[in-house]
Formats: structure tokens, C-alpha cells, sequence
DNA sequence: TATTGTTATACTCTATAACTATA
DNA sequence: TATAGTTATAGAGTATAACAATA
């Protein structure tokens, strides 16, 4: 056991980002989105011929059956649409519609600033440190 | 928008909790416990005197009726038990039983071993910044 | 036979409000 | 009246299994 729980990189880990995460959705709802419907969405925007929705799954870490869920409400909004890609007929590919690409812009803008408003306390080397220790956790375990 | 959503402090923070908080529920689930319990009875270990409930939620950022929940498993595994202060006959200290200093201990090492994994990728100095970084962003935001 | 997406189900986590007992 | 704990409930997140369409 840790000398003492504060010390434990999971507990850090799960309270930091579950005060980002709170920020972020306050942030998201704003634009009548959630953490997790934007981040569908701006994988949708950043891929110019769409992305199947396994692919999504497997960045987002998510089960394939959430991302259907994710997608219908994206769908139902307007700011995506599924099309049935040419080279496998099983696969359906996320694009993002004009829309969804406005309403991703200004999003994204809001919940960056609210998830790196804690961010301000850390110095530059820290946060670059921050950043690339997360992204190689992630890239590890994943 | 962050220019791609793997930037995203908030996304990869999400990503590599999840990843370690899976890891070590794995780890738990040897010991009979999940996370939560095992952030709780840690806590009451910590404390000679025990902990009110109170204390505990605002500690692990919980409400304190999610505390209630998880001090009744606890008490049910025989891991910890209330005892009402001589204070203030309102509040409840959980305190840590011998078996549950036993478990805590067994559960603590394992769970270490399986959170602290994905940071062999890191060096030493990254490790300390990431966890006085996520120390400072739970404290300020908290 | 294997893979993509889908539906269904259950369990955990999170958030909220209302109630009790003490102060 | 205010606070510590409790109960109840609903919504979001997570995990699993089974199925249809396509490869």
C-alpha cells in the first residue's frame, strides 16, 4: 500500500481527471453536448473521409456498441452522418456535417479552456511533461 | 478545438485514468475489493483514530451518501467498522479493523504494482512531475 | 468462418433530493 | 438553524453476450 493514498498515481489520476471531466461537460453543455459525444465528433472532424465507427472505438477505448449510441445522438442532432463505405459495405463511416464541424469549432474552444484552466499552475516544461507522460501511458496500456 | 483530440489534456487524462483504474480494480478483484472500497479502507488505515464519513467524501471527492454505500460493504467484509465519536455523537469514524489492515496491505502492494506499471515507461524526474502535476491540478481544482 | 455494426442487459458510477438524529 | 449521516432514485458510464449483414 501507497505510504499514503494521496501518493497513488491511480488515485491522482482518477480525481484530476474526473474535476477536468466535470469541467469539461459544464463547459460542453453549453453546445448541447458531452464529453464524450465530442470527442466522437472531433475525431469525426478531423478525418476528412469519415472514420468507422470501430476505428472510433478503438481510439476512444469504448466498446463498438457505445460508439452506435454515441453516433445516433450525434445523428439525431445533425452534426454527422453515417455513410456506407464503398470498399467494405459492413463498415459505416462518421463524417462530420458543416454543422458539426461549426458547433465542434466552438466546443472544442470552450471545453479546451475549461480543461486546461487547472493547467495554468504547472509551468511550460510541466505541462509538455504532462502531456507526453499521459500520451505514453495511454499508447502502453492501450 | 485542440487541433487533435490525442492533445486534448481533459481526453488524455480520461484515457490513461481509465486505463489504470482498470488495471487495478484487475488487481483488486483478487482481494475481493474494487477501488473505491479500496480508496476508503486505505484512508481508514491512515487514520489511528479513524475518519468521519464526511471526511472521507471530501477527500475522495465523493457525495457522502456514495461513502455510506461503500463504508456498509466494508463493514460487511468485515474491513472496517463505525464507531460513533465521543465528540459528536453525530458523526460516525470508520475505522480500520485488524483484518482490514491485513487486506489493506495485501490489496495496497498488489494494486501499486499493477497502477505504477505503465510508469516504467517514464523517467524518474517525469514520474515526480506528473505526480506533483496532478497533485496540483486535484488541490486547486478541488 | 471472421468482422462491422447493432440490440439488449446488467452492473457500476455519479448526481440529486429528501429524511433522521444530533448539535 | 445547521450539520453528519442515511435512504431513494435517476441518469451516465462500462462490460458482456447475442444477433444481422457482409466479407
Amino acid at each position: 500500500m501507497a505510504k499514503r493514498l494521496a501518493d497513488d498515481v491511480g488515485f491522482l489520476l482518477s480525481r484530476a481527471s474526473g474535476q477536468v471531466l466535470k469541467a469539461t461537460n459544464v463547459a460542453l453543455a453549453a453546445h448541447g453536448l458531452r464529453a464524450r459525444q465530442y470527442a466522437v465528433l472531433a475525431l469525426a472532424c478531423e478525418a476528412p473521409d469519415g472514420s468507422s465507427q470501430r476505428h472510433l472505438a478503438g481510439v476512444l477505448g469504448l466498446d463498438p456498441s457505445q460508439v452506435v449510441q454515441l453516433v445516433d445522438e450525434l445523428v439525431a442532432a445533425g452534426l454527422v452522418e453515417r455513410r456506407v463505405a464503398e470498399a467494405d459495405r459492413r463498415t459505416r463511416l462518421v463524417v462530420a456535417t458543416a454543422e458539426g464541424r461549426r458547433v465542434g469549432e466552438a466546443a472544442g474552444a470552450d471545453a479546451d479552456a475549461a480543461a486546461e484552466a487547472p493547467l495554468v499552475l504547472l509551468s511550460e516544461g510541466e505541462r509538455d511533461v504532462l502531456r507526453d507522460a499521459l500520451t505514453r501511458i495511454w499508447t502502453a496500456t492501450g
